[in-house]
DNA sequence: TTGTAGGCGTTATCAT
DNA sequence: ATGATAACGCCTACAA
């Protein structure tokens, strides 16, 4: 294997010094053209390549973002991440990204191990049950950018980038008790987790503005995974109270229910009106179709990309680490027509 | 912000040299237990943090893993991905994660730089019109570790893991005509990928196996996106061959295509029989549900990253690098009944 | 405009 | 079992 070569090497051949080379190689304003001249070709003809090992150290950064997400196979997830990754990329930024797969544990794991590895910013989805945020301490205080997504905490000095759930829960809602519903019900996600409580303030807030009952029954707190569907319709069926309009925190499980139900011999929408929630590929697929709230998932992974990106810049403060709220919307479908 | 503390600081104020603290924490055989407690308790103490960025420039690799897929927000991908970031993981491996975006172009810059910040093994799944592949050369010829997933190519020393796509092709159009189907059609992605071309040949052998017809217009090649159904229909309805048997390349367009024949008052499974590909979850969600190859993406995953581990460890010889192929398996539901 | 030399924090090879 | 010292390859004051 043929040895590497360095600026050394370079240097030596060309007669001039290692700094010179790197000063070309780097474009330094101090270097004539001619000599910068002379060292590309050279370099090029002697095919060296930059020691990024090198670099790293001696600036004591590594050009690489850390990014958490709870799972990588959820389309919110990927869609998200792929935006993240197109401004990344085009910023000449690496994305090293891991999973915690739900569990604060892994998540705890996962940012020391990013922060060991010197990632020079961190993104982050929550994970599920992720209760203390100690573990982001180091970050905060060595001043590298943190930038919350969809799944998020208020800590100092850290962005967000979230859509206004409550807002969408209300509108969701708003839609269903529009459409004639009386009796409805929010089938909710872990509520330690700001996304499913803050729709559950949509949910009550419409509800109460609308004279209509909301106590224990009307929620039903899920782990959202298909085999809890059951769970859900048993709750519908057995609870004595003659649900009309369902609220589900994502498209996926109101995706099984609807499919359970139609089992179950309910007319979807006549008897029980749905509205989900992502705007999920599947939600325009299933029959009925599911009216939905659109998620834009792939917007908000490029503006976190684009607000690390300027954070690293430089050209935001660290200190004026701002809250990005996204426009949802909702998307009447077949499964909540009158 | 308080100075970083190297193995210097310790080494001074533990009366030792600076080899003798690198070697005790890194548990090195030849320092007494007792030295090694004294410079652990005192690291602890400190704080100390080892500087990733000296050990990489020392070590001359990262301890990280680079990946290339054709695009981070498909359901199959992300499976794939999780898999292969669970292994990775536990074997203390970073995964760096880029998108091609289906493009040649971006696939040769996404190699270059994952190979210029030093990645130590590549994981790669083909962008849609990837034909040459002089990118991957320099991978090759300095023996870091290449493997191919999913949609490969026959690299010298490159592992592959795949699946038997020619005959899940088969067996899937075995089955529509053990069903009763007599003309068959299947709707490809580009041919010019293995996953497309081996199931075309699959197909065919099925149909010539059966002595059915097989001719231009029992191909349709698409670009599988939602947008391209119309031109499946229309193909379907004008071409003036009574197409009773619809085997497509993957479940999300196929079930975009049973969306659309049932509001052209086809009734599937009686007037036309599909049969998807990937067992996507949104197969058991449409309506009827759809028939489809299981796609083990996550075992895929799994068995990457084993296959990348050991080699990186030695345990595999770089010679010896071996192509796995999955097993897949025909999920039988409602869209391909009698 | 260019050269010099020290530093970045570890690891590894010789000695002792 | 431990220490000294030279890599590792690049960057960047400071000097010239």
């Amino acid at each position: 294997m043929d040895k590497r070569i360095t600026i050394y090497d370079l240097a030596k051949t060309l007669g001039v010094s290692a700094g010179t080379v790197s000063r070309s190689l780097n474009d330094h304003p101090s270097i004539s053209q001619k000599t910068k001249d002379r060292v590309i070709s050279k370099a090029n003809e002697l095919g060296y390549k930059t020691n990024k090992f090198a670099v790293n150290l001696s600036k004591q950064k590594s050009n690489t973002i850390g990014v958490i997400v709870p799972k990588l196979n959820s389309i919110f997830m990927s869609t998200v991440l792929a935006g993240i990754e197109k401004i990344a990329n085009e910023a000449g930024y690496n994305l090293i990204i891991s999973q915690s797969l739900e569990s604060m544990e892994k998540e705890k794991i996962n940012a020391k191990t990013l922060y060991d590895s010197g990632v020079d910013a961190l993104l982050v989805s929550l994970a599920y049950d992720t209760s203390n945020f100690d573990h982001f301490a180091n970050y905060i205080k060595n001043k590298i950018p943190l930038i919350f997504i969809d799944r998020v905490t208020n800590l100092p000095n850290c962005s967000t980038i979230i859509i206004d759930n409550k807002l969408a829960g209300f509108v969701a809602t708003e839609h269903l008790i529009a459409q004639g519903c009386k009796n409805l019900l929010y089938i909710s996600g872990n509520l330690k987790q700001n996304v499913y409580s803050e729709r559950l303030k949509g949910f009550q807030e419409a509800v109460a503005k609308h004279n209509l009952i909301f106590n224990n029954a009307n929620l039903l707190e899920s782990d959202l995974s298909p085999g809890s569907v059951k769970q859900a319709i048993t709750h519908i069926k057995d609870t004595g109270i003659p649900f009309d309009g369902l609220f589900v925190a994502n498209d996926s499980f109101a995706a099984h229910c609807l499919k359970e139900l139609k089992k179950e011999n309910y007319k979807i929408p006549q008897d029980i009106k749905i509205v989900g929630f992502n705007n999920d590929p599947i939600s325009d697929l299933v029959t009925p179709t599911l009216s939905t709230i659109n998620y834009p998932g792939y917007e908000m992974g490029i503006l976190a990309g684009q607000s690390v990106i300027s954070q690293l810049n430089g050209s935001i403060d660290f200190q004026a680490a701002n809250s990005i709220t996204l426009r949802h919307e909702l998307i009447i479908r077949e499964s909540s027509l009158k």
